[in-house]
DNA sequence: CCTCTACTTAGATGATTATCGAAATATCGA
DNA sequence: TCGATATTTCGATAATCATCTAAGTAGAGG
């Protein structure tokens, strides 16, 4: 992992709503934007900022199923930086 | 480790000059302020800020010896926020 | 005391960013 | 095609925050 990719995780975990939408994401398989606004109090756009953010950071991917957008937890990149922090 | 705790010491990490220091600190079982300056390009001022960030979050503590601060990682700090992000 | 060095605090400034409402885009079902 | 629902983009606003300079505090050594 490279330290801009490593920066990019950082800073996306320090907004506490992204690292409590990142956490919904890794409780399921898969999570749709809708599911998190019936139960998230946040706007539409709110949401897809901060969704925008994790895809950037390469933590979460999406899938397009028709008008729903699927997010995902992307694991293998959630591992590389808990062992890149491992290593302070 | 309560949330505000955790909240704080990701907002820490989050920039990458506080990461920086964070670091060296880390690499140390002590070090000095003045060293910090004598290494990177930066002001008193901002160090002080960011180290006073540290020391709020409790990832950092410090000692005064004379004119001097020694800053040093509370490891066990570190470990719970390894291990609390571990549970994501 | 005086001054030098180490650090902190105050205040200002500029950059970043979280948030929203509104408009745009896309897909679905009638 | 029309209307409803889902998500994104745009533009604006307000809050946060990194950084600096300058002034303040405090200890060490003359």
């Amino acid at each position: 992992m490279d330290s801009q990719q490593f920066h990019r995780i950082s800073k996306a975990l320090a907004e506490p709503r992204r690292y409590e939408l990142l956490s919904r994401i890794a409780k399921c398989r898969e999570l749709a934007c809708s599911d998190v606004r019936s139960e998230l109090p946040i706007t539409a756009a709110t949401l897809s900022h901060h969704l925008k953010e994790l895809v950037n950071a390469g933590l979460v991917e999406m899938r397009r199923e028709g008008q729903f957008a699927h997010m995902k937890l992307r694991r293998k990149v959630w591992r590389k930086y808990l062992s890149q922090l491992g290593k302070l």
